[in-house]
DNA sequence: TTCTAATTGAAAAACATTTTCATTTGGCTT
DNA sequence: AAGCCAAATGAAAATGTTTTTCAATTAGAA
C-alpha cells in the first residue's frame, strides 16, 4: 500500500502536528522523487519550491515522518556512510546499485522460518529485519564492462 | 573462518602496509573484543594501551582492515545511526537487540534463490548482501515485563 | 647503517546533526 | 472575525563525526 499526499497530511494534523507550508512542500517532494534522498538532498529541491525553507525544518519534518512510518531510513552498506529518505511504502527492502545508487524495491523476502529459529535459539524477541542486496545495475555494468576493454587493467595497489 | 592476529598482520605486510605498533594495538584491541565497536569506542580502549594514538590512526586503520576483508561495517537499523567494527569472521548476519546493543552473529540465511530471481527480473550483478534482525533479547525483553507491570502505561503522545 | 616512502599525531577543515532561542503562525476557542 | 497559545520556524551556535593537511617520525628494503 502506498500512501497519498493527502493521507500523509491528514495523518500529521490526526496525530497533533500541525500542517504547515513548509510540512506541505516537503512532503510533496518527497512523494514526487523516485528516489532515495539524503536530508540535504531533500532540502534542495525544497528550496526549489520555496528558498525560504530552512535545513532545520527538514531534519525535524524527516522525524516526524518516520516516527508516524511514513519514510524509512535505509543504509547503502558496502563502503558509503548511513543514508535515509524513501518515498512511502509498506515493509519492503532494497536492491542497490553500488555504482551509481539506483534502489529498486522488493517486498516478498521470506524470512519467516529463519526469523522463528534465530528467536528460539537465542531467546530473542524479533520485531523487524533489514534486508538489502548490494550490487551493479545493467547500466553501470555495461559501463565497467567498457571501461575493462578500454583501459588496460593497470592493477595500482589500491593506495 | 576466523582470522587470528598474526594472519591480520601478515596481510598488511603483504599489501604493502607497514606493520606499526599503533596498528598491532589496533588489532589487538579489535581481536580481543567480543563486540562490535564504534571507531570512538575502538580509540578509547587503544588509549589505555597506548595513550599516544590518535583518533586519526584509528580511522586509517580501520579504512585499511575494512579493505582486507577483516572487518565489516555494520548498521544498527532502526534509530540509530551507522556503527562499525567487528571482530574478523566471515560472511555473516546480525541478530541485534535494539535495547542495549548486544549482537550476535549467524552464517546461514539461504537467500540464493531470492537473489537469482532478483539479479534475473531486475538485471543486476548481485555481489553482497546485508541481512539483520532487530528485536529485544532475552534480558531486556525481562526489564521490559518487569516495566510494564511496575509503571502504569502512561501512553504519553510520543512527543 | 642509510634512505625513502609510508605513517603518525595534532590541528584545522569539512560535514552532518542537534540544540537553543527569539519570533511567527496554525488552528482551536470564543 | 479576532484572540490566544502551544507548536513550529529560521538562524546561529553547539555538538559530533570523519577527512584533510602538514611537518616530523619511522618501518623496513637495500
Amino acid at each position: 500500500m502506498v500512501y497519498n499526499e493527502k493521507q500523509m497530511l491528514n495523518a500529521l494534523h490526526k496525530h497533533g502536528y500541525k500542517v504547515t507550508p513548509q510540512r506541505r512542500v516537503i512532503i510533496g517532494v518527497i512523494m514526487n522523487s523516485h528516489e532515495h534522498l539524503t536530508p540535504a538532498a531533500l532540502h534542495e529541491r525544497v528550496l526549489r519550491l520555496d528558498p525560504s525553507v530552512g535545513l532545520v525544518t527538514v531534519y525535524r519534518t524527516i522525524e516526524i515522518l518516520t516516527e508516524l512510518g511514513f519514510i524509512c531510513e535505509m543504509h547503502a552498506g558496502g563502503g558509503s556512510r548511513s543514508y535515509l529518505m524513501r518515498r512511502p511504502s509498506e515493509h519492503h527492502h532494497h536492491l542497490i546499485c553500488s555504482d551509481c545508487g539506483k534502489v529498486i524495491d522488493f517486498t516478498d523476502c521470506d524470512l519467516d522460518k529463519l526469523e522463528h529459529r534465530l528467536a528460539q535459539e537465542n531467546k530473542f524477541k524479533i520485531d523487524s529485519h533489514l534486508l538489502e542486496f548490494l550490487g551493479q545495475c545493467r547500466e553501470c555494468n555495461k559501463k565497467t564492462l567498457i571501461n575493462v576493454v578500454t583501459n588496460q587493467d593497470k592493477s595500482v595497489p589500491s593506495r
